[in-house]
DNA sequence: CTGAAAGCGCTAACAG
DNA sequence: CTGTTAGCGCTTTCAG
């Protein structure tokens, strides 16, 4: 039973096997299969020859071959922050949609918001070359971006405005206003003037620019943003139920609370009511972007919402444009657009 | 700016870029980065030089090229049923990070359940040969999988004891039991007797073994599956919402309620909350396996527990054995275990 | 209309 | 200890 080929590890027929079979050569099997290549005429018997050998054998290209060949993987890669982050699901989800409709296969890395691992990603795909590539990277610098862009001409589409690279296609630009929106809101329609943040980890995006937003309203509204006002945290739950700790003890904590996501938001809300306090009559929390969770914690929260399987749609699309050199040239920026959610944490 | 190489998608040195500046041939340098080769000896000054040139250039080796001569692609392949089930979340977690560190790459398909998905993604590994594959099938039959064994040798560890063939390793068999156990703690402990069943559509699995599980238990106390207790939906929040739907317009409903998995518990509680029904006073709701929302839910969720971490490592364990030939042969069953986990939906 | 031949970048005999 | 050579399976000129 061993000796077979030395690679035991597949019988799949090649193109030479279908060309034998049909009797002919393997260029002229090459041909049909890829019909498209400029339009070189073939006789319809030894067509129709070639189809019936594939058929008979259940032939499949070896992409791995093809890719060799052709530079081209039909590959894209997604690295996204954290795959428990419902946040990245509907984007994860209209990128392989897509990508499925097109035959292009999709390599999914999570960075876990760690810096190594979003510099391993890069040279992942140095190592085995995509055909596009789409991220949402929290710590990269430009010049991390840079030395990719500078070795491989792979298109890149970002998620976040944190990423500033002439080359890459960016989608976001909501968080300052966004954020500035909401704490106007809990400010004039709520009548809070205590209100706590919860940020990320060492500045981590899109931390900083949630907090720009904060600032300016409460400095607009002339409110003072008191020490033990900000708290930081993980981006998970974990992190937000934590941060809310070091409210419940403060002798006179803020009245109002928004955390840098949502998954911090509900971590707050389940600490607050762990601790015996009621949401939102000791506290109104809000969060940022519109999970599932939101809706099943109780009281509901309040959120800021995007269209998350748009935004994947767009990734997607920004991509495929440039893989299709439909588009070239410099880095196009898409602010998605967003709205307020009111519901029961405030 | 057009007149680059053929192909300007890339200027990534190869192996003989490394070549020519080191001074040797390729093949020299090809050894020294596979050092492992037999233990060939190499002089420690060309080896030297070798490195240098690999530094100065930042070569990495075309992963794509090694491939398709090895006929190893150091990538494995992962068919879920839904991104969106964090039931998934700790597998896909655990296969990544274990594969992370042993430098293969991840390929993430969602099949939706979808009968024509879980085809495709056998066609796309067939395609796209891949070192192993690890899968949570719900449609693919035996006759499918071993279709698919026939003509490709690539190990494949299966979760959920529906996948029966001989070559491939299992991990799962706690439907039956677990469930019976749930329904009978309920009658013995909770004193229900009327207990209704949210079942997946079309006896897709694991619907049927659950289903077992609360026949035994019914049957073992003498108690009648009503017509109405049995209820379907998809395998999501939302078809748990809409089959509860039928539940509350009945006249003389169950007074408990099993789900066969959390997402739908938790759609039917919320569905139960709408109507203006009271979670576990008027409904006791259960679930099965324990997500995270199983306790951002209020009251949290009554559920079958098991260690969905424990069993992601289980999977890739029994993957990377057969990958690294230290197992091969018939394959293996792993039952995992499993607890009642008594929160307050009962 | 079809075949022969080159070569994508790499590894692994096989000769020195 | 190192270089030469032969492919892996495929696409794509280039000749007929």
């Amino acid at each position: 039973m061993a000796n077979q080929k030395s690679r035991p590890n597949s019988n799949m027929p090649t193109i030479q096997d279908v060309a034998r079979l049909a009797g002919v050569s393997h260029s002229t099997v090459s041909r049909v299969l890829n019909q498209n290549s400029t339009t070189i005429p073939i006789s319809e018997i030894t067509r129709q020859k070639i189809l019936d050998a594939v058929q008979e054998l259940g032939y499949q290209p070896n992409m791995i071959a093809r890719s060799l060949r052709t530079q081209r993987s039909q590959m894209i890669a997604v690295m996204i922050g954290d795959i428990s982050n419902a946040f990245y699901h509907p984007i994860v989800r209209a990128v392989q949609d897509v990508s499925d409709k097109r035959n292009y296969d999709v390599l999914i890395s999570n960075s876990d918001h760690i810096y190594e691992h979003e510099l391993r990603f890069l040279n992942t795909v140095l190592r085995r070359p995509v055909d596009g590539i789409i991220m949402a990277p929290h710590c990269l610098t430009t010049h991390d971006i840079d030395q990719f862009v500078q070795r491989s001409h792979v298109p890149i589409v970002a998620l976040g405005a944190q990423v500033n690279h002439p080359d890459v296609d960016v989608i976001g630009g909501t968080s300052e206003p966004a954020t500035y929106q909401m704490i106007k809101w809990l400010i004039e329609e709520k009548g809070h003037r205590r209100i706590g943040f919860i940020n990320t980890l060492h500045d981590m995006p899109p931390g900083p620019s949630r907090f720009r937003g904060y600032q300016r309203a409460m400095g607009e509204f002339n409110l003072a943003i008191e020490p033990g006002f900000v708290q930081q945290g993980e981006f998970t739950l974990e992190g937000g139920r934590q941060a809310m700790q070091n409210f419940v003890v403060q002798e006179n904590p803020p009245t109002a609370i928004f955390a840098a996501n949502s998954l911090m938001a509900i971590g707050a809300i389940l600490a607050a009511q762990a601790n015996g306090y009621k949401v939102p009559e000791d506290f109104s929390i809000v969060g940022y972007d519109d999970i599932p969770e939101a809706t099943i914690i109780s009281p509901s929260l309040t959120t800021i919402g995007r269209d998350l399987p748009k935004i994947g749609r767009q990734l997607i699309s920004l991509l495929f444009e440039r893989i299709d050199g439909q588009v070239s040239g410099p880095g196009r920026f898409v602010a998605s657009d967003w709205n307020l959610i009111v519901r029961e944490s405030t």
